[in-house]
DNA sequence: CTGAAAGCGCTAACAA
DNA sequence: TTGTTAGCGCTTTCAG
């Protein structure tokens, strides 16, 4: 059977409150040969405290919970490195990390609630939507009286986002800086995420004010057409006479398809064209030494909403300022000076 | 206040057990009437039940812990499809999940313990760890008592892994049946992995019972050397009079790689080069409408491994046999008949 | 510095 | 069909 305290009190000759104290370490008003003894029988026996019962006696779980949208997607709309920064933050703060999804397809269902709304389990929620959020949803979430905060979202309190529109005008200034005056926006189609149209409001910003006119914007499409077709679609801006001199790629995979449409073109990075995206880390592509990046800070979002949320918790009348979290650029081997 | 039994059994005027009995559907045998009357107080007090007292009286947390070995990479350790098939087969059993991470670097620290194994937080653990596991992880998890099934590992039992070696024949298999005899492996550089070497095995067993030669081994290093020596290290193979006509790839980046390889080559495909990937899913390079794949089962794998940890955690005693999930095979425009 | 008593919210066993 | 009693393991008073 599992070790309770009541055991170790009996082993070491001790009551139940006493061993609680030094094992929990609450008040150093014991005597060093009991605290001892206490720790050696703990140890002997392969005590392990039973949380739902410590739960249950403070209020507090000791759990934070991850509400996620429709992970039935191929493509990982929990980032690998914003759950790292996530479970380091939790471990940080003794906590733990409960992960809940909620399927695309029951989105708007009225009826549907995951199980984590349901009950009493977790002290606070992280909620990270990356589809558009239903408005029933969001009040759900808010009634419900249990502390929340919101990644990747941009809501009138209590969330933390990437700030992309800055990102955007950043990348776009690199480029400028170097000296280049017809620099395009490359995106791939039909992505519905806010973010696109951020980082492309950053960088229509960034040539206005260096009172250069937006240039070609490249919207590539997934590669179910022929290889010809779509090669042929894009190709021709890259050789053209006002062909651009740099990009600004929207994601890894804008970057993955750029660099293809040059190999195909015939023209070299960073030669001919520079190269700046939006990729989770410098991106090595193939014949490629790093990609200059600008970088997702996932790692630190999810601190970032970690700490808001404990911060909720312990004042949840208090709302938090939306944090916006500024990109961080790192440099590559795609962008030299026109 | 949080909304407790009690406070319903006074509103609604029975005794707490009763209401107890109804909101957690045991025993059948209630009037109607009180049972309409307590699920509607219920509802207008916005009843949620406290899982930690809940779990305390039962014994049982309703929680399933995932071990998960150092996520500090920025590639995701944790895949998207096994993380959707574990929250999607915990949901249907009505129970949680918990992350836990140990960060590589600590990973053979002594002193360390993660949060999760320290205390009796979960009823039983999946551990999914990539990196080779220390010895010392592997006793002190069997030595802790708690239920495991270990995930993409092969141990002597309750363990589930993909069939690599079955995978790595079958993908030869098909590229023979096409008419194909030279046949190469491709991978990358460095990948320590077993399932490298176990596809590899599957990959020279078929060639031998066709009784082909094992042909080229094509190792792609990662990005970091010029594009040029890159390209042309690999280049020759696909030009020479003995180059291969087909290629078993190690993973997508295996597969990007020998598409962009073939792109600079000339060689088209699949008219020249027939190619199958061990993706995760149909990739859908650029040009290319998707690629013929292996497709790792891992949505799949995630559900097993719920199931067998639930049959452990009801059955501990009894040990499962190690479950191999067989690849599926998902067909794409990369393969054609020599 | 330590112990006795009480109770967190819930459910299982038994009694009515 | 419903109520009474008891107790899961832990921590928090408060008393000694």
């Amino acid at each position: 059977m599992r070790t309770t305290i009541k055991q170790i009190a009996e082993r070491s000759g001790l009551s139940v409150p006493t061993v609680s104290r030094i094992l929990s370490n609450k008040g150093e008003s014991h005597l060093l040969a009991t605290r001892e003894r206490v720790l050696q029988v703990a140890r002997e026996l392969g005590y392990r405290p039973n949380m739902s019962a410590r739960a249950m006696r403070q209020g507090r779980t000791g759990t934070l919970a991850l509400l996620q949208s429709g992970t039935d997607q191929a493509r990982s709309l929990l980032p690998a490195e914003l759950l790292a920064g996530l479970l380091a933050a939790t471990a940080e703060y003794d906590l733990h990390l409960t992960v809940a999804a909620v399927p695309d397809a029951r989105l708007t269902d009225q009826g549907f609630m995951p199980k984590i709304l349901r009950e009493w389990s977790a002290d606070g929620l992280l909620i990270n939507y990356n589809a558009d959020i239903p408005k029933a949803m969001i009040e759900l979430i808010q009634s419900h009286e249990l502390p929340a905060v919101w990644i990747n979202s941009m809501q009138s309190a209590d969330c933390v986002y990437p700030d992309d529109e800055r990102g955007g005008q950043e990348a776009t200034e690199r480029l400028l800086q170097l000296g280049h005056e017809r620099i395009a926006y490359a995106t791939m189609e039909g992505v519905g995420h806010y973010s696109d149209s951020a980082r492309r409001r950053g960088y229509d910003a960034a040539m206005q004010r260096a009172r250069k006119s937006v240039q070609h914007l490249i919207v590539f499409r997934h590669g179910n057409v022929g290889q010809e077709s779509l090669t042929n679609a894009n190709i021709e801006i890259l050789k053209g006479s006002q062909a651009p001199t740099a990009i600004v790629c929207y994601n890894t995979q804008a970057v993955q398809a750029t660099i293809h449409l040059a190999t195909a073109a015939g023209v070299s990075t960073p030669r001919a064209l520079s190269i700046i995206g939006f990729c989770v880390s410098p991106y090595e592509a193939l014949g490629i030494r790093a990609i200059d990046t600008m970088v997702l800070p996932e790692l630190e979002m999810g601190w970032s909403a970690v700490r808001m949320l404990i911060r909720k918790i312990e004042e949840p009348h208090i709302s938090n300022a939306p944090l916006p979290i500024p990109y961080r650029f790192e440099g590559g081997w795609t962008t030299a000076p026109l």
